[in-house]
DNA sequence: GATGAATGAGCTTTCATTCAT
DNA sequence: TATGAATGAAAGCTCATTCAT
């Protein structure tokens, strides 16, 4: 019975987070209270703090959670035995296409990134400043969020080859990553509709903003 | 008296939304009460609701005041008569700085735009089709977001002289003040100094990204 | 109209204490909900929090309330004129009574000091030494607790003419004011009747202690 | 395996209640919640209500529990061969010590009697009028607390001796262990330090208030 | 005996909004 | 216009107790 209450416990684990993602998705983070958690849930107001300590453990569980599968969805898109140009393409593509078929998790990230992120003085703090629970303390030992690891690897390939304009990294993610984040996002909204050659072409711009 | 005390009133107003904008910059949109904006502002909490319906009103008062501001700042650098890849860096330029320049404006309105998005069935709806205030009316009658009438302007100008690719204006749109945006965002948090040669580097970048 | 006004703020602050003190002497310091306070105050639940920062800061402005009242109603009965043995008689006596007269007082008292008194280490700590706001702050300042001011008068005038025992203020204190305050609390139990004759002689008992 | 049994049974009943004791002299008997009790002792939630029928329960089996050891610790004190105003300076100080070297025990009485003692009308309830359980009916067939009795005793043969003033018992009572009580609590929070010497005057000084 | 996940009523506190002045 | 005390529903969270295993 060891698998089964392991399975058991995990399954209540998942449907109080997959709930706040949906709940999120549909109703925004200000207007989603633990009880309507609770209640799509079918957990007890009780027992969600069992497995979270707080509504911003859950949150940053949530956060964490979805990085890593939209971390894991686009790194298993990446094969390294193919032509750079052709890597390049696929990246962008399987991140555009996680990013529509994934709408609440876009949604929750959105909220949840510019919720956290405010400032001080002349300086903004970004939610990676501001939440100290342990997720994030474990995130930030990495050098990068993980979602940008297999972009990241990439690039590298493409500095070696010398393929890359001299830009810093940051700027290359804002305009792979981020611009197909964005687009995927007026996508899903209905504000835009880009057809296959259209993508191709968008991703062949990207291509031109950073190929050398 | 007269234009005194309309002048009383539009600065009681105006303090208001200061103080709206500040405190959401400084604490989030979540941890800023009306009670916080009234001792903020100088003005009682019953006062607050003479000059706006509701709390709402304000923020989406505010949010139109913001953009009006943006719109204008940038709008203001685009000169006509300049060469048109004169006229793309000064204006990328100049979306960059008033982002960079405007921490506030910018922590409001991710905020606001994020926490007003979201799905419904298979369907994001931006805040645009969710907030029915007069505001939201008024803006919808126009074809674009107002901030980017200037680019919106200096697209077509090149669309006529055949230098644009061949891409949707949104795509257009997302790498050059979409670009700008999140990477003044990252400067102003401190995770990446752009220098000018950098900067205009970029610039070039999202120019090599959608022109022909 | 501007007493009025303060009579009626006054009131209803007063109100809230009375409710709490009345409230936590019938059912106990644990069984003393906000929302029964609000209920028997008049008062709404929110409300309370205009007047009192916190459920903390309501009993500890109760606490300084009783400990006030009680200073004065005890320091009242103190005539500097009278011979000393006759001063320590009646102050002894008004201590006596205040107890018996003020139980709901009294069980306020105890209940909030053995809920803050706890042990660290090997070390106890006072509810003196634990809670911090701005009542308890003031209240260290003074030398000593406001209660025994009348009797630490005494104290000094009987040093002076040498009539006092060796012994610590504080064991002096524990003779008189402690004496008087935990017989007044069993008489009020019914645990213990005693008469005028015995009250006398239950004061001189306690001067045979201390005098020389 | 019988006696084995036994022992380890008593073992987890004591090892709840020396949890309790500890968790409730350091943090006070309202943030002592049941689950805190369960992790401090090693034993489950659910296995509490084995060993206590509620909260109440265990609290009231604490209360007696430690009446008794007090009891015992000061009865033990009396020697009945010795001269009467020996076997008090003995009765006084050993009263005085067991209370200044269990100052966990001393914190949780103090708290326990005071939660339990409320005002009704014009009546002051104590805790033995309230709470119902097997234990506290128990007690109250006998005709004073446990720890009083050496001290009854004793006052039992002062008496005899006509060397005790004509006060009530209860008075007697406050003057010896009343007063040890407060003295040590005061001692133990580092209010107060009373050498050899001086706990021998109060002693003398508690004899002076009783004795003819 | 023993576990610890689960319950759900109840707790303190917050806050958009109203309204008598 | 302007005030700020007052409202009360709803928020996040706690905790004594139960019960399937």
């Amino acid at each position: 019975m060891r698998a089964g209450e392991k399975i058991h416990k995990g399954e209540k684990r998942e449907a109080i987070l997959q709930a706040a993602l949906e709940l999120i998705a549909e109703h925004g983070l200000q207007h989603t209270p633990m009880s309507l958690i609770s209640k799509r849930s079918g957990a007890s107001a009780g027992i969600i703090y069992h497995y979270f300590e707080s509504k911003d453990d859950l949150l940053a569980s949530l956060f964490y959670r979805i990085k890593g599968d939209m971390n894991r969805a686009i790194g298993a898109a990446d094969d390294p035995q193919q032509p750079l140009a052709k890597r390049f393409q696929s990246l962008w593509l399987s991140i555009f296409r996680y990013c529509l078929t994934h709408p609440q998790e876009m949604s929750f990230l959105e909220q949840y990134e510019s919720a956290y992120c405010m400032v001080q003085g002349d300086r903004t703090k970004t939610f990676y400043d501001m939440v100290e629970d342990k997720f994030h303390q474990e995130m930030l030992k990495g050098e990068v969020a993980p979602e940008t690891q297999a972009l990241y690897n990439l690039a590298n390939d493409l500095r070696r080859e010398d393929l890359l304009k001299d830009l810093p990294l940051e700027v290359v993610n804002e305009f792979t990553l981020g611009v197909a984040h964005r687009l995927a996002r007026q996508e899903a909204a209905g504000l835009l509709h880009l057809d296959e050659a259209t993508l191709k072409d968008i991703a062949r711009a990207c291509w031109d903003a950073i190929a050398r």
